[in-house]
DNA sequence: ATAAAAATATTATAATACAAATTTGTTAAA
DNA sequence: TTTAACAAATTTGTATTATAATATTTTTAT
């Protein structure tokens, strides 16, 4: 078992288990073993099993009854917004199609948030973002400096600014989206620059009240990003096809 | 303790503390009791408790340390679309606000599963909103017809036509949110005609693949409650100043 | 052949014990 | 007096064992 710092053995077996229910390893046929073999391959005492299979019921990915065993939950009960699931998805899917149902999603929220937070306009939320744009534009002026960070914080300073907790709370979801998308992206020097100005538009919109405008200039980001990838797609399509 | 059919003691006890946290009851400063006391309190054993904690933990309320107790998190790393911390939260939040920001959620997500719905044009997904939207129609015709099931069926239906697994996963979200639209809206009972033909566009633009106009009319469609809603907390707010 | 009863397997709950971690208090040394 | 080292106490973490509840399977009786 993948000994993982500051973890507890429940949580441990969580992720162990989490991991080999989302990348196919138990399925719906199989269920997983009972607690009893579980114990065993693990060397485990059986409230460590127990615990682990409370979190994992508590994440929608299996539930138990006596005499019956644990079941393995359907994909789609699965609460894929929490961030352990996400993560196990994501070490076990195809990024590319993964990452494009991310865009599909930052395209549904992100603009809408940030057409919210130009309707708010609260002071202290927008200083945050304009914070986020600085350093993004420091970063971007720089030779060898880090946009990465910063943008992070853009995109999260905006959810928040929206006002809405179920937006905010998407936060951990589209960090993860942006930190996959990078890994596809090779950008070329020049354009940290550009993406600071984009950026940018976005948030003077906002600080202008600007709604409608906001959610078109954030719109017209993540379109970027869904196009860069729905070219790689179609590329990588057309490689296995000549194959 | 509130004794809820077919939940084993664990899942109660991970019902009343979820509420009780939620509430307000034990907060980020006041932590939870130590294990053995909320064994006392409850009068149960420390498996029960332990895997109450444990589910709570997983849902982000709460998260445990040796020598400092269970410590509540701070709200904002809840997780919010779990289906239970959703039904806490109604229980104990003014549900008007709450419900505005459901609508906010719902006007980003739905009209862009709308339209990935007709972009992608999967016949069977196609059909399943057809049978939704038919027994719409049946209950709109029959003078006590109740609407609402398949309503809920044709939301359902079109975030699944739209392929993406993180939109289809809001079902219960957007279940329970307009669960709680039907309890702040005293439909005229002439309405649900009206009702069944606004669904029938949307429809309808799918079945041609009109992504823009799908994605317009569900909007609309959305648009209509939240100005009910906005209407009703104006209501609201202005009895409170005139006291 | 069917229905009732018994045996069985598996999770649910309980009780107890000890280990680990971290804070707090105490003592000793500088 | 201050600091460092150490001891004690508290609370969660893990293990073990036992019994209860539940649902399946098998057996038995009619």
């Amino acid at each position: 078992m993948a000994r993982i710092e500051n973890l507890n053995l429940s949580q441990q077996v969580t992720n162990e288990l989490g991991k080999a229910i989302i990348n196919g390893h138990y399925t719906a046929e199989t269920g997983l073993p009972t607690e009893a073999k579980l114990c065993e391959e693990y060397g485990i005492s059986r409230t460590a099993v127990r615990e682990a299979v409370k979190m994992l019921a508590a994440k929608g990915l299996i539930s138990s009854r006596p005499r019956q065993g644990i079941r393995v939950e359907p994909a789609n009960t699965w609460n894929l917004y929490d961030t352990s699931v996400l993560k196990w998805l994501l070490e076990s899917s195809p990024t590319l199609y993964v990452l494009k149902e991310f865009l599909q999603v930052r395209l549904a929220i992100e603009p809408q948030a940030a057409a919210l937070a130009a309707k708010r306009a609260d002071k202290d939320a927008i200083a945050e973002i304009a914070v986020a744009l600085e350093k993004m534009q420091a970063a971007a002026d720089a030779p060898d400096g880090e946009i990465h960070e910063a943008d992070l914080a853009f995109h999260t300073a905006i959810l928040f600014a929206s006002g809405n907790r179920f937006f905010f709370q998407l936060r951990d979801f589209i960090r993860t989206a942006l930190n996959v998308s990078i890994q596809h992206t090779t950008p070329a020097k020049g354009s940290k620059k550009a993406i600071a100005d984009e950026h940018f538009k976005v948030y003077q919109a906002i600080l202008n009240g600007e709604a409608e405008r906001a959610k078109n200039m954030m719109t017209y980001m993540i379109d970027e990003a869904m196009s860069f990838i729905e070219k790689e797609i179609a590329e990588k399509e057309s490689q296995n096809a000549s194959k």
